[in-house]
DNA sequence: TCTAGACCATACGCAAGCGTACGGCAAACG
DNA sequence: CGTTTGCCGTACGCTTGCGTATGGTCTAGA
């Protein structure tokens, strides 16, 4: 176990390997020949843990969901005011650059039936939760539909302009001031809060 | 040229074809073989009015580029009022199922060099066209700026939900509740606006 | 030391797609 | 009426990827 001195692989570094695929060049892009070079061994290894194509995508889709969804929402959920966990959600979701490229590239590639499943769970999931933290602020239940679907078209949005034209974005000390903006439009009374937040940690 | 006779093809038709191909099932499936049997017809056809499959896909993106960007702009700009103009633009993108999808399937294929270049013109042509609605509106150009990207980020984040999870997005009656709602979250003075458009039409 | 099992390499057949070579055929044209 | 030219079919070689078959190596345990 010293250096890099070839250890055995295993199914989950397989499926890793696979999202890190899938995240840089497309899920169409995911080949056995391919995947097996990258991790320098050939096909006999990949078939020896899987049975077939399917059954890797099957099982990065799996550890998908486990890290980059349900861990996500879990640690944000901590937070108890409904508007601080939205403005901290918005911020955790900007945060890895590669999570998104994956996000993007899983629901390009919806045709194929087992992704669909698990990518609408994930989004279903995500608005439930963006639902339910409006719901909390007082909104009615329409009117915190809404704003959730909402929410959830400005996080998709973002991560597509980010990845396709990163430029566009503000960024840096008008990143801040961008992020503010949008604090504004999508939490109501989102500078009374930030004001009090503010005021108690004084200057 | 009665009933459907096998008229020969124009290169036009291919690009059309393609177009269709990459709206229904994305871009890396566009095949110049599975293309042909769709056209019904041969290879044979094929090489003789393109080069190779690279002609085909930039025949196809000037054709898009032409169609599907350039006209809408034109026709919307006519709207002489920026906030009407920004509301029938959501409107007419809201429009063509096809054409979202098609929209998508290309941003979904960027690390494609020539769908790269035409898509990026397109979307800076979209929100510098978003920019200058809000400055006609009075707004600084700072936040101007802002309120085109999160436009924008609306716009793409609510074609990927209609793609992806149509049931989602709010239909028929609930539909212009929401797109009112959209309008009140992205254009400033939207409601003020409406009720003078309202009141001049009275009911 | 013998053996079983985990892990991987090699070699094969198969299918799909790209691009090329070439031949056919019908309409236009002289 | 013959010939050119636009349009297409057929057949071929090449590459890439899938999945299978089979054999090799290395290690742990009896």
């Amino acid at each position: 176990m010293q250096g890099n001195t070839r250890q055995s692989l295993t199914a989950d570094a397989w499926a890793e390997a696979a999202l890190e695929i899938i995240a840089e060049s497309g899920f169409d892009t995911v080949a056995v020949e391919p995947l097996a070079r990258r991790l320098g061994v050939t096909k006999g290894s990949f078939y020896w843990h899987f049975a077939n194509r399917q059954a890797l995508v099957q099982a990065a889709l799996e550890q998908w969901e486990r890290r980059e969804t349900d861990e996500v929402l879990a640690r944000v959920a901590q937070e108890r005011d409904p508007r601080k966990r939205l403005a901290r959600l918005f911020r955790e979701a900007d945060g890895s650059r590669r999570a998104g490229r994956l996000y993007l590239a899983l629901t390009g590639a919806m045709e194929n039936r087992p992704i669909q499943i698990v990518v609408r769970r994930v989004m279903d999931h995500r608005v439930e939760f963006l639902r339910e933290c409006y719901v909390a602020m007082g909104l009615s239940a329409s009117e915190a539909g809404q704003r959730a679907i909402l929410a959830y078209s400005v996080f998709l949005g973002t991560l597509q302009l980010r990845r396709d034209a990163p430029e566009v974005i503000p960024a840096d000390d008008e990143f801040h001031e961008y992020m503010h903006f949008i604090g504004e439009a999508l939490i109501p009374g989102y500078t009374r809060e930030l004001m009090r937040a503010d005021g108690s940690t004084k200057s």
